[in-house]
DNA sequence: TTTTACTGTTACATTTACGTAACCAGTTAC
DNA sequence: GTAACTGGTTACGTAAATGTAACAGTAAAA
């Protein structure tokens, strides 16, 4: 993992170090029901320049969230899908996005 | 609120808007099971500057997360609570402090 | 009279995050 | 032979986040 914690860490700090920043969550939420191309990902991202797209997709395959699978195509195709791990937020992706729709966005579920 | 979403907003980006970033979400797991003097908070958070904390005590207070209560004491008394809305987020706090307890810092639940 | 306690604020500097624009590679379609 | 497709990378500049250090204010204690 490129985000070594110290045993003594505070918990929550410790997930917020891996799934925290203005990005991370909302990439795991869109890999959450779906393997994805990079395209998609940025499709489904309209704010993020593809730079920082690349940047976090890394940062998230070296934490172990996601893997990324490249084929020898021409022109290329590259698929991000969450691993085990990544797998293991699903549920609270989730929940981040119900208690989003409905305490800020206003939804009822 | 003082972040106002717009409502075809991505609805994990709704949440992230208001307890991502690097310290809200520790500050919130902080409060989250009881209302804590400004100093208290942060002596739980030696890497925070008092500056910042008191930043983000702001946003999350303007965000309605969380309750500021001031005592016309002297020294100054000042206590930070979870508002009803903020309360509403416990679950996914203990969710994401379970899950860096287990998957992060490898400890058995 | 000086220090301590507590919760800040302010000015300033620095670090980090992010964006923009240009460029690359290799095959296919025009 | 040139453009288009896809998933990037690189150089560069700007914007946002954070830190540091000093200062404020008032009562009680030393």
């Amino acid at each position: 993992m490129k985000n070594k914690p110290d045993q003594n860490a505070c918990p929550a700090t410790a997930t917020m170090a891996l799934i925290g920043g203005r990005w991370k969550t909302i990439i795991l939420y869109i890999l959450s029901d779906h393997t994805r191309r990079f395209g998609e990902i940025a499709a489904r991202m309209p704010t993020i320049s593809r730079k920082v797209l690349t940047e976090q997709l890394k940062e998230l395959e070296a934490d172990g969230l996601i893997s990324r699978t490249q084929y020898k195509e021409i022109p290329p195709r590259v698929d991000y899908a969450m691993t085990e791990l990544g797998n293991s937020l699903t549920p609270i992706l989730n929940d981040i996005a119900d208690w989003g729709k409905e305490k800020v966005l206003g939804q009822t579920l």
